[in-house]
DNA sequence: AATGAATGAGGATTCATTCAT
DNA sequence: GATGAATGAATCCTCATTCAT
C-alpha cells in the first residue's frame, strides 16, 4: 500500500496553483451539465472527466458529491438574492430570474426535489437553506395584495420548479411559464439578472 | 441420513403457481415501499430480501428495474382507470381518487417525474404511457367549462404530483390538497377506489 | 447507476451454492497465505485472485477486513483450544501446538501485534478476546510451580510470537524456540494439535 | 496596488538553509508522533501538513517512505551509540538507554519489526543495518560472562521491543521492564543518553 | 527553497445479473 | 419455480508523487 507500483513510468503535466480557481469553476460547469442529462447520481469520475480534470482535483475541491451539488446550486441562488437586492427589484422581476434559472439550469430544478438524491446523501439539510435563502428573497418583494401569501409561494415555487423539466432551455422555460399562468401568478421577463 | 417422509422440509418447497403470484405481488409491495423509503434507485437485492423471496424470483416476475417500477405504478394507474370507469363517476371524484394514489404511494409521484431515473434507464417510454393512460382517464369526465382545458389539466397533474412529497401520508395528502386549491382546483374524497 | 453498461457481455459459470463452503475456506486460505507474504494490510483483491473467487464472494463471507483477519486467526485459537480441551494436555504439550501455530501461520503472528491494523481499522476488540482465548486455554493446565505465573505467560506469549519472523517456516520456528529458551520455559513437541 | 515596503510578505518567504534544516527536524518529529499514532504506513501528506510544510518539502528531504522512516530510526540509534562511545558505558546502562527509546519512540520499535511494511517498501535492508549498529554497541559492552550470548541477545532485544506497545510511554516502559525480567536481564535506569 | 494543486493508479466496495442446485 | 451464491464491471475514494509558481 505503500509504494504504488506502476508510479514510476510517466507523469503529466501540472499546471500549477493559478488553474485552481479556473478548475474550481471548470467542475461546476461540468457537474451542471452533467447532472442536467444524468441526475443528481452521475458518476463524479463522469464530471470530472467533462471537467478535464482528474478526479483527486474534484475531491479537493468538494469533499463529496452534496458539496458539489451545493455549488452548484448555490450560483443559482446567489443570483436570486443579487436580483432581489437591487433597487429596481419588482416582485414580477424577481420570479422572471428564478424562472431564468428553473429553465438554464436543470439542477436548480432539484432545488425543492432533491428527494431522490437526499434519501441517500444527506443533501437535504443543506438544500432546505439554499430553498430558504430563495424564499426569503422572494417574500421580500412579495406584495401584500398578492394572490399568493408567503406559505403559498412556498408551494407554487415548488409546484413550478418541479415542472420544469424537458430537453432543451426553451422547452423548460415554456413549461415553467404555464405552469405560473395555471397558478394565476404574473411573471416578469424570464432572464438572468445583470447588474 | 435416511429422510424421514413427512419431515419438515429443508427449503421451502416449489408451492406451484399458486406462490408465484402471491411472490409477485409480495415483489410489488415490497417494491413500492422501499422505492418509497429510498428512490427509484434503491438495490433490487433489498427488494428481494424485503418480499422474502430469492433474487431469482424477481428477476424472473421483472426482467428489468423498469418493469418492477412499471408494475408498480400499473396498480395505481387500474385504480384510477377503473375509478374513472364507474358509473358514478365525475371529475371531482377521480382527482380525489388521483389524490389518494400520490399520496399514497411515493412512487406514484415518480410517474411524471422519472426524470432521475428515465435518464439512465429508459423509463421514459412506458412511464410516458401510464401517464397518457391517466390523463385518458381524466380527460374523459373533464367538465366542458372547466378552469382548466384538456392541456392545462396534464401540467396541473405534474405540479401536484411534484408537489406531494414529505415523510408520512398524511403529509403528502396535505400538501396535494394545498397544491389544488392553489390551481384553483376543487377535489372530491381524497381515498381509494372501491367498485 | 441502474443498468451497468457493459453488462450485457458476457457472464461466467457460477458453481451453484455447494461450493460456498468451499470458497469460504479457500478465501480465508488464500488469506493466510496472503497475510503472511504481504502483511495484514495486503490488498483484499489479491487475496480473491488467490483463492479463485471474485471479490464480492470475498465481501459476502467477510464485510470487511478484520472480520476476515479473524476468521484466519480463528482456526488457530481454535485448535489451542482442541488441544487444552484434550485428556492428556500438559502445558509444554499446549505450548508445542501453539508453537507450531506460531510458526505455520504468520498471520497469527498478529494476534498479539495487529496495532499496524488495530490502529486504522478497529481489529483490537476482536483479537483481544482471540489473544484472551488463547491464555485461559493456557493458564488452566499452567502448573502452580511454573517459572512463570498467569501474568508472566500473557507477556511471555507476545514476547515469543513477535519474535516469529522469517521468511520459512523452519526459521520461524527456531527463532520461537530459541525465544521460548531464552525465557527458559519447556516444550512440548512443536507440532498441531491432532485429536 | 503598489507593494508598500516593508508591508509583511505575502506568502512565507525562502529564508534560506536555516529554515531547510529546521524543516527537516520539523518534519521527522512529526513523522514520529504520527507513525506512533496510525502506524507506519501513514499518509505522508499528514506528516507534512503536522510538520507544517508542503508535501514538497518532504520528499526534498525524503525521496521516500522508507527514508523517513529511517530518519527517525537513526535518531534513535545514534544515541544508542553515543552512549556505548561513552567512558562510563555499561552494559546494564545501555539497555537503559535503549529501553528507554523503546518506549519513548513507538517507531523504533519497528527497528526489528518493519516486516509489515518491509515486505512492501523495501525498508528491509536500512533496517537491518540500522538493527545492526544497535547490535554492534550493545555487544561491545557485553560481559563475557553475562547470561546472554552475543546471538541471544540480538533476540532478547528483538523481543523486548515486540512488546513494548501500549498508549502510553509508562505503559510501554513498564511492559519494556517485564520483558527484560522475564530474560532475566538487569537494566540500568532508564533514561535518555546525556553527553 | 517552499508551497500546495494536480494527476491518476490502485484499492475498497457495491450491486445488477446469472445459474447450479 | 425458488433460492441465494458467485461474478465482475463500475464507481468511489485515497494518496504517492510531480511540478508550476
Amino acid at each position: 500500500m505503500t509504494e504504488q507500483p506502476g508510479a514510476e513510468v510517466r507523469r503529466p503535466a501540472n499546471q500549477g496553483r493559478k488553474v485552481a480557481a479556473r478548475n474550481r469553476a471548470a467542475v461546476i460547469a461540468a457537474a451542471r451539465e452533467v447532472f442536467a442529462e444524468q441526475g443528481l447520481t452521475a458518476p463524479l469520475s463522469v464530471i470530472a472527466r467533462r471537467a478535464r480534470v482528474g478526479q483527486g482535483v474534484l475531491y479537493r475541491h468538494f469533499p463529496d458529491r452534496t458539496a458539489l451539488v451545493e455549488a452548484v446550486l448555490e450560483e443559482n441562488v446567489r443570483q436570486v438574492e443579487q436580483a432581489a437586492a437591487a433597487e429596481s427589484a419588482t416582485f414580477a422581476g424577481l420570479l422572471g430570474v428564478l424562472t431564468w434559472h428553473l429553465a438554464e439550469s436543470a439542477a436548480f430544478i432539484g432545488l425543492l426535489h432533491v428527494d431522490q438524491v437526499a434519501g441517500r446523501s444527506g443533501l437535504g439539510a443543506h438544500a432546505s437553506a439554499l430553498s430558504e435563502r430563495v424564499q426569503h428573497s422572494l417574500r421580500a418583494h412579495l406584495p401584500a395584495d398578492h394572490r399568493l401569501n408567503a406559505k403559498d409561494l412556498e408551494l407554487a415555487v415548488a409546484m413550478v420548479s418541479a415542472t420544469v423539466t424537458g430537453p432543451t432551455r426553451e422547452e423548460r422555460e415554456r413549461r415553467a411559464r404555464d405552469a405560473w399562468r395555471l397558478l394565476g401568478v404574473e411573471v416578469g421577463p424570464v432572464r438572468p439578472f445583470e447588474g
